[in-house]
DNA sequence: CTGTTAGCGCTTTCAT
DNA sequence: ATGAAAGCGCTAACAG
């Protein structure tokens, strides 16, 4: 990045620890006008201000109400968030924890939950983990300390006990403490949950894909530990055997979650001499590392080896060939997760079930016509 | 989306108005463990836990500060972060404007942000406009109230007076409160501002473009009213004339900045009559959309019409033929907003300015020697 | 329906 | 260096 800056070419010195750095604050501030101020002006008690500006169950006489709220209109009155949190005991906040914000996946899903939360006045907190599923722990127990109202966690778990129990723990103290906790991936651990039927997508699609015609599938298995990347995968193998197919364990690699991974992993599988049918990459973005792979090999796309992947990122609509993929409505699912916040919790944790719905696409040749399908 | 509940067919009904709609509460909650419990069971004061737990600017004895942290950690004593804004007057929360998480432009930057302030450990909000300027200044007037210790508004400016004064005003009421604010975009308001040269990168490529022997340009220009396609447009229009080409004012093509209107503009431009030539979209997101407009018509990409974007996503960067396009290190500039922020407020606004790199790849042919450029 | 008042949990002078 | 005490701005009993 090139860049010119007018001043202060020295960074703040990064010190990740101790009292969170507050971004440098003015040195001389206007004081904030408070609730008191609106009531003095408007010539009512503190309680009645509070009343008709923030709302409440009891009701004010309308010609106070009014007045209340032109004298905070016109001193510009804005409410003191963390004092009213902190009268309320609990804040109006949803903490949203993600892997990789960047990452269509998630960043469709968390459009989804900033819209459903906007709409109820929430405010939405965005917390990162870079695939580190001990950052989910962390950023629960943070949450838990900022008092927020709710939180929602998504991404796959990796089954791994010590971890899922940390955040069993986290998301059992952040409920403890009142608030609302929602996964979003696969029932994992006792809390209310949007599963995504990641098994029976994957499923349909292999029904789907020998339905075309295909007969020798690979699949592009993404890492071995995450949850969402098996279940596609056993989903997968089982909708094909009962199709008449078979996925070969020699035509089953792993790889990362990404670009990258499906690039790599498609590689692999071409040097050991995969050479033609019909390849399933857990997800779009692999899927589309995928085809990169078999364009620099000068592989005939979909000719010679087909593709499928997961998902339905929708700026990935418009690769050729058109890709094949199982789609997941990724903005509702994040709608589902508030939708569910907003309930009282029950008894016994609640759960939302999602499917996928096989798109066919340019990507996987209809082979008993010998036309692309769709 | 097919979906299954185990219970509560009826969703909560939406009222946006009024009181937030905090999310159902659990009904008994385990009270929270409080500093002032922390102390007593150090048997210390008050005082004495608050300096050695949340950090202070004064020294408490070594034997006494483990003790107290002792005591937080077997308590599971988490801060209270309302109560600690509010005594402190201020939040570390940095509030993010975009016009869509979704959008990888936004979600990219967004990454950025999100990585550099929890370095800081400064929690990031999410607000969303739906690329409607007026919430803008709306969620700054909200992130005020909430006492937000930052502003990040990223999103192209659209020139109009009246909107822009609203922003600038409530920016303004922001920094007189306390709070830090940074604009990424172009320099419209007297605040620090990250600023995108986008006429600069356009420029750049129109003569990159002119360097490889093409001659006819059409520029689909995005929305009229959008600072930042009025920019790349002015840039490239610059560009190629410096380097003595033309852009004639018959192929702009107005449209919105996102893959339909992108193809919608190349559609009706392509009715009117356009058959060859070199196609400048103004973000990637809208030369995808060309893209497929051309395969849909059955024209030669890029052989009869050759295609560029700006931006540089990511996600698109396996798109075929690959697309040539202005680089923006997206997430550097996020991580540049909050370098902004934290650095003290100066006298006269800051700017740091950040230049496009072009890119040039096989959607737009090396007319010179025949072949695709790289 | 309105007003008075007691905190919410924490930081921070101000003594000591 | 520690402790006692005064709020921060608002909400929610509780009276009137």
């Amino acid at each position: 990045m090139t860049e010119t800056r007018t001043a202060a070419p020295g960074d703040a010195a990064d010190d990740p620890s101790a009292p969170p750095a507050t971004p440098a604050s003015r040195t001389e501030r206007a004081a904030a006008v408070t609730l008191s101020d609106v009531a003095r002006a408007a010539g009512v008690s503190l309680a009645t201000a509070s009343r008709a500006v923030n709302g409440s169950a009891r009701k004010v006489r309308p010609d106070l109400h009014d007045r209340v709220l032109a004298a905070a209109a016109s001193l510009g009155y804005s409410a003191n968030g963390p004092a009213q949190a902190m009268a309320r005991g609990r804040t109006s906040v949803v903490g949203l924890v993600v892997h990789d914000i960047a990452d269509p996946y998630f960043s469709t899903m968390a459009a989804g939950v900033v819209r459903a939360a906007e709409e109820r006045g929430l405010v939405v907190t965005i917390g990162t983990t870079g695939r580190d599923p001990v950052k989910e722990a962390q950023h629960v127990a943070a949450l838990r300390g900022q008092r927020a109202s709710a939180v929602v966690v998504v991404g796959s778990r990796t089954g791994e006990a010590p971890v899922q129990a940390r955040l069993a723990e986290e998301v059992a103290a952040f409920e403890a403490a009142g608030g609302r906790a929602v996964l979003v991936s696969q029932e994992s651990i006792p809390v209310d949950t949007v599963v995504l039927q990641n098994e029976r997508g994957a499923g349909d699609l292999a029904r789907a894909l020998v339905g075309l015609g295909h007969r020798r599938f690979a699949v592009l298995a993404g890492p071995p530990g995450l949850l969402t990347a098996r279940d596609r995968l056993a989903g997968f193998r089982a909708g094909a055997s009962a199709a008449g197919a078979q996925v070969q364990d020699e035509l089953v690699v792993h790889g990362d979650f990404t670009r990258d991974g499906g690039h790599a992993a498609m590689l692999s599988l071409l040097d050991a001499g995969f050479a033609r049918g019909c390849v399933f990459a857990v997800n779009d973005v692999m899927a589309v590392g995928a085809m990169a792979a078999l364009r620099e090999r000068g592989v005939d796309l979909p000719g010679a080896v087909a593709v499928a992947g997961f998902d339905d990122i929708s700026t990935l609509r418009d690769v050729t060939p058109a890709l094949t993929t199982v789609r997941l409505p990724l903005q509702g699912i994040g709608e589902q997760a508030v939708h569910l916040l907003l309930q009282e919790r029950a008894a016994s944790p609640r759960t939302v079930h999602v499917d996928g719905e096989v798109v066919l696409r340019a990507s996987t040749p209809d082979l008993t016509t010998g036309r692309p399908s769709s």
